[in-house]
DNA sequence: TCAACAATTCGATAAATATCGAAGTGATGG
DNA sequence: CCATCACTTCGATATTTATCGAATTGTTGA
């Protein structure tokens, strides 16, 4: 069931750290789409106030999601927007008669 | 904070049957926009397979996302699509530059 | 007026969650 | 090498949540 998958998207988006843990994801992607590396959770974890543990298990949740991909460079983590996701979820927030008056 | 809201408006989205509900309540919205007098809320309850007081519950958690707001007619419920909030939420999750290459 | 219906409130419960500190793992620069 | 750093795992805890059945409120059609 679709429902299900895209419900976990919002359950990984519904908690407020997790949400700002996300963002900064995605601004980093979009900001620097063209040499894209990912971004390094390291930098994050400063500017956000919860511990390291908390950051961790909310990236799991990310992951487990899809939104995000992790990946280890050395002893740094790298997170990357999972675009087809995000995409996906956006078809259906998507109020579909406003598209098409866009059209 | 903004994110605080947004983070609102996706824990309403994040149970599999508030979603479904949200979902319904759209999808009404959209088919008949041009005569839109809302959602009966007694239809969908059949269509779902959890009880009145839960429905109850989760239509106040829509409501105090302000994804929906609902308005009683006779002895029926309506619910009715808060656009401006969900554009909101849309304009979040958007990748910026995939909308620039739109442009 | 009253029976039936739609929805809400209440109280309870089982399950999930966010967060922490402490301890563990693994890479690296000096 | 080894101290340090980045991150993870573990165990605990307090809070939130989804859901239910029972009782309640409010509306209406007969």
């Amino acid at each position: 069931m679709e429902t299900k998958k895209m419900a976990k998207v919002f359950k990984a988006l519904s908690n407020p750290n997790r949400l700002e843990l996300y963002l900064q994801i995605a601004k980093n992607h979009e900001t620097s789409y063209k040499t894209y590396d990912g971004c390094l959770i390291n930098d994050i974890t400063k500017s956000l106030n919860i511990g390291a543990p908390t950051i961790s298990h909310h990236l799991k949740e990310l992951s487990n999601s899809e939104l995000i991909f992790t990946e280890r460079k050395g002893r740094y983590l790298v997170a990357k927007i999972n675009e087809e996701m995000v995409n996906e979820v956006n078809e259906l927030l998507k109020l579909q008669y406003l598209e098409d008056s866009k059209l």
